[in-house]
DNA sequence: GATTCGATGTATCGTTCTGATACATCGAAG
DNA sequence: CTTCGATGTATCAGAACGATACATCGAATC
């Protein structure tokens, strides 16, 4: 099924949920979300925009009315096209964030929809994580034994590289394993419901 | 300038120094060397193998003689293109490796050029080194200032992604730092030449 | 001893994504 | 008053991807 586009689509979604954005400080707030590992460029974003539009999970809006920004009240006038989610959108954003197989936990998927974990049910939460956690923990099984396979007859340089790899990776699984618990503290501190305020500050809702 | 294929370039020539191989053996080590970070499919590496042959780099070879495969004596007849480095590939491979300006360091480029730092000399190697850790440094302090204004407005979970996504990249230059101190260790211990066994097994060559 | 199956092996193709660029307006600096 | 960088929309050639087709091999399964 598709990959890439998915991700942008759920992105845009999740990112317009907010707040109505235009193009350009759309573009900004994604490459600062999933800066870390992701970077879009406008290319992809207008395609996107479009056929979001024409699926109707998007309107644009051309005013320009009131904005957030940094300084500087906008008042009017500026040639700038607002897209707004439509009921459509986020039903259809809803259904994406309830999806916890593989396209959830896989390396495409999983930072976005992690970034939304805000809308997401903690029952899913939880399933994501942990469908996460087991593909790396794998993917850590096959790097560790193809290195004592080969250790030997590899460079330094090489081996260094592949050392640290497997490393970062141990080191998600760790970051995973602890988000899990407090996923599970908190499910057990209120079993069907989402508390207003836990008893310690690790991971609260907002 | 060119990005992405100059990677793959580099990547084939530096693998195919080591021994002659075919496409299917060749695309195997590429994502068991760059696995942690990238992944090469046939519709990128064969084009690629294609314009360094016509570039007179790489000459094909329809011979299967000896093969070290993991088990099993290959006794000729199979219909596989292994392919060979030329003299021309060995020294555009050497002029490659010699670069050390930010196509080295960039995201892009390092980990192809740290896999093969057993064929750059120590001063490029250095130079890369430090590179690739400013340019780091320099994102971390973007993300870090990034964070800093926006924490108090931010989602819970999207918090914890920027945090982890800082914390990876921290950790990347300290991984760095200790590669430096271990080449700068080395180049005092001889300072024009490459050591045939250092005094601490930390770091030596082969 | 026939058959299934997964690994090996070469190759291409439609779709998608990128990086670059064009073009235009704005605010601030000089 | 003009230069410059940030903002803003948009497109395009080229590159890369994921899927797939096709074929042979060794080893199991029955």
């Amino acid at each position: 099924m598709a990959k890439r586009g998915d991700v942008l689509e759920l992105a845009v979604l999740g990112l317009l949920r907010e707040s109505p954005l235009h193009g350009y400080e759309l573009r900004k707030r994604l490459n600062a979300l999933l800066g870390s590992f992701r970077a879009f460029s406008y290319g992809s974003l207008y395609p996107c925009l479009k056929s979001l539009v024409s699926a109707g999970l998007l309107v644009e809006d051309n005013a320009a009315a009131d904005d957030a920004g940094p300084t500087g009240t906008r008042t009017g006038k500026r040639s700038r096209i607002v897209y707004r989610l439509t009921a459509d959108g986020k039903e259809h954003l809803q259904e994406l964030l309830a999806q916890s197989g593989p396209a959830a936990w896989e390396d495409e998927g999983f930072g976005v929809r992690f970034a939304f974990f805000g809308r997401t049910d903690a029952a899913t939460r939880l399933r994501i994580l942990e469908g996460r956690r087991s593909r790396l923990e794998e993917r850590v099984d096959t790097f560790r034994s193809a290195l004592s396979r080969t250790k030997e007859r590899l460079d330094t340089y090489t081996l260094e590289l592949q050392q640290h790899g497997l490393e970062s990776v141990e080191r998600e699984v760790r970051w995973l394993s602890e988000l899990i618990d407090d996923e599970r503290r908190r499910e057990s501190a209120a079993p069907k419901e989402i508390p207003s305020t836990g008893p310690q500050g690790s991971l609260e809702t907002r």
